[in-house]
DNA sequence: ATAGCTGCAAATGCTTTGCAAGGCC
DNA sequence: GGCCTTGCAAAGCATTTGCAGCTAT
């Protein structure tokens, strides 16, 4: 179970509601271990396995729509670099990222140090919804 | 069943006995579809289709089986644009794409007309690997 | 002949869904 | 109380694997 100072909840329960969503025990617990650490990055099921080590009773489906429902209010972003495994970054805003293909790890990197210059025109009929720039790194001499 | 002259044929075997792989039934009929137009973007459930209604033999798993062994081969770059989905483009050169979210269809940039600059150093005790670009586009008013 | 392929079906891994029970306002 | 949310289990996809039979060289 979270444990942190009771301003500190009032400010989660704010901002899911702030979000439209009724702050229930798991979304507050899931909501304290997604933002109380700055940005990460988390898997579904990495996140499950914290909240049920920190005595959270949270199922493997609700921490899957949970994520769904935080990345439609805007409290989360999907960041697509695996073909079969999906990840939320913590980090809303513009950005892109290094993936190491062994760790599976993925490491911001501040949006203002890629430049995408030139940019063609996109197909004909379609609007432009955002850029992502993937960085795939592995394990030096590895 | 793939129908070209017997020139281009031999071209195929003669691709993938260079690649180490034998040319099996499946691997010319696959090949062929995928190399004889150009530059094709395909999922494997969409080849494998092709596949059947061209009258050919072929399982998806041999599907499945082939994508894997040409990628590994360089025949084909995989393109990680979906969380749930691998597509594998036969253009292996360097270069990004669009990707319409809505469609599913993937479009090519040529490499030049990107330019990623002031590049970041990758994690420490890594090497980088690849660049992708991807450029999520939906259909304008929709 | 034999090492490599293929096909099928079963297994796997991730994710979604249906529905009854429970919790928030 | 009423509606939203949760949990479980089952279902759903995409993909991989095991193994017997087939095939290219």
């Amino acid at each position: 179970m979270i444990k942190i100072d009771s301003t500190a909840i009032e400010t989660l329960r704010q901002r899911l509601r702030a979000a439209g969503l009724r702050p229930t025990r798991q979304r507050e617990e899931l909501a304290g271990l997604l933002f109380r650490d700055g940005n990460r990055h988390v898997t579904a099921e990495v996140l499950h396995r914290e909240a049920i080590q920190d005595d959270a009773q949270v199922s493997l489906a609700t921490v899957y729509n949970t994520l769904h429902q935080f990345t439609r209010a805007g409290l989360l972003r999907e960041v697509v670099v695996d073909s079969g495994r999906a990840y939320f970054d913590t980090h809303t805003g513009p950005h892109h990222h290094f993936f190491n293909t062994v760790s599976q790890e993925l490491t911001d990197i501040p949006a203002d140090r890629v430049l995408v210059v030139d940019l063609p025109a996109p197909p004909t009929g379609t609007q432009v919804d955002g850029v992502e720039v993937v960085i795939r790194v592995t394990p030096q001499n590895g």
